[in-house]
DNA sequence: TGAATACATGAATTCTTGTTCATCTATTCC
DNA sequence: GGAATAGATGAACAAGAATTCATGTATTCA
């Protein structure tokens, strides 16, 4: 495979999935399957943020991060406290930061491997 | 807030995200953003096995599951091997496999004070 | 060689989703 | 109260993606 073991960054209870299981599991992943969500979720990994500070960093239209902010409310990942006239923003506990790391890194390291992989394919179809 | 900190399950360098990474990774984590390609990825996750089969335990058409089975190839998070007639699909290396443990053990712990973030969420826009 | 099994793939369709635009609510300060 | 700032939200639109259907390719076996 061209590819060997990777270390096993850390072990974590392995959670079986059913098909009951899977959509409400690939909702919550779709979080992070956006450009724009993701920057959102990495900027508030440094640190809360008001709602108009965090569109600017992440180089969004007030309008369009607000509603990106309601879907990661809604999936429980960020949390909105008004603060004033703003309205403070933060990931909503460690699982999120960690999910997020998680991700990167794996995605990170996956890619490493990609042309590798389109190499092995190609000699399955064959 | 109501739900404290999470234990650190295990600690991983940290990856700076920049809006060229965003892109990218954010298009291989749509491989787990979907029912179908967590079902088949969850399965895979248990041992390799052929298209065919695959599709029927997931529950999907063999071409639906195909299709599927193509995009997770182009990402490079599974391999396809003929053999014989069929060709044997399993996860590409060990990031799969902890990428995919990762995510289902934080979304389920996520999920678990869901409720609390809807008060919370409540709460900042009172 | 011909039938049967196992996958792959292209086109079409339908559903979902991200963004924009316009507008509306809430809070602060005069 | 009125203006200004900060966010939220609904409707509309555009783009992307998942599935189905029909068909194509590859391999085995008689």
């Amino acid at each position: 495979m061209g590819h060997g073991a990777a270390p096993a960054v850390g072990s974590v209870p392995r959670t079986r999935l059913d098909a009951a299981n899977a959509a409400t599991v690939a909702t919550t992943l779709q979080a992070l399957a956006t450009p724009s969500r993701l920057l959102i979720l990495a900027r508030l990994r440094e640190g809360p943020l008001a709602a108009t500070e965090l569109a600017a960093e992440v180089g969004m239209e007030q309008s369009a991060c607000s509603h990106q902010l309601r879907l990661l409310r809604n999936l429980g990942l960020v949390t909105g406290t008004r603060n004033g006239r703003s309205v403070v923003y933060a990931l909503y506990d460690n699982h999120v930061a960690e999910l997020l790391d998680q991700a990167l890194y794996h995605v990170e390291h996956l890619r490493l491997g990609i042309s590798d992989a389109a190499g092995a394919e190609a000699d399955a179809r064959g």
